[in-house]
DNA sequence: CAGTTGACGGCCC
DNA sequence: GGGGCCGCCAACT
């Protein structure tokens, strides 16, 4: 359970609690972590990502919508293919933030 | 303990 | 428009 209460736990919970069909950029991780300016810790922090198979960092994308270049589960390809499984829209390679971003 | 790294973000050139 | 540098934070070595 979590009885972690590292940042760590923080942004896997965080990631856990977007709901399926949804995004969310590492700001709002950082931020549901405890800070919005710790991105680059959930970045660092999930790239370290210890269960992939429970936590659905796969559903964690950059600014922009666009997704990392090297992911846990094969690439972007794969993530990006995830996600479209899950009704997620792509546009040019990047999520539909207007309609997917979790606000 | 100090230095480096890193799935980023924003600003500058 | 594309590329590069700096800045923020936590984790890793």
């Amino acid at each position: 359970m979590n009885l972690d209460n590292s940042f760590k736990s923080k942004i896997y919970k965080a990631v856990k609690n977007i709901p399926r069909g949804k995004v969310a950029t590492y700001e709002q991780i950082a931020r549901l972590a405890g800070s919005a300016k710790a991105y680059r810790a959930v970045g660092n922090t999930l790239h370290n990502n210890p269960d992939p198979k429970n936590i659905l960092c796969y559903r964690v994308v950059k600014k922009d919508g666009s997704l990392a270049k090297n992911f846990s589960f094969g690439g972007e390809k794969e993530q990006k293919k995830l996600l479209q499984r899950e009704g997620v829209v792509f546009i040019d390679n990047k999520v539909d933030l207007e309609k997917h971003l979790i606000k």
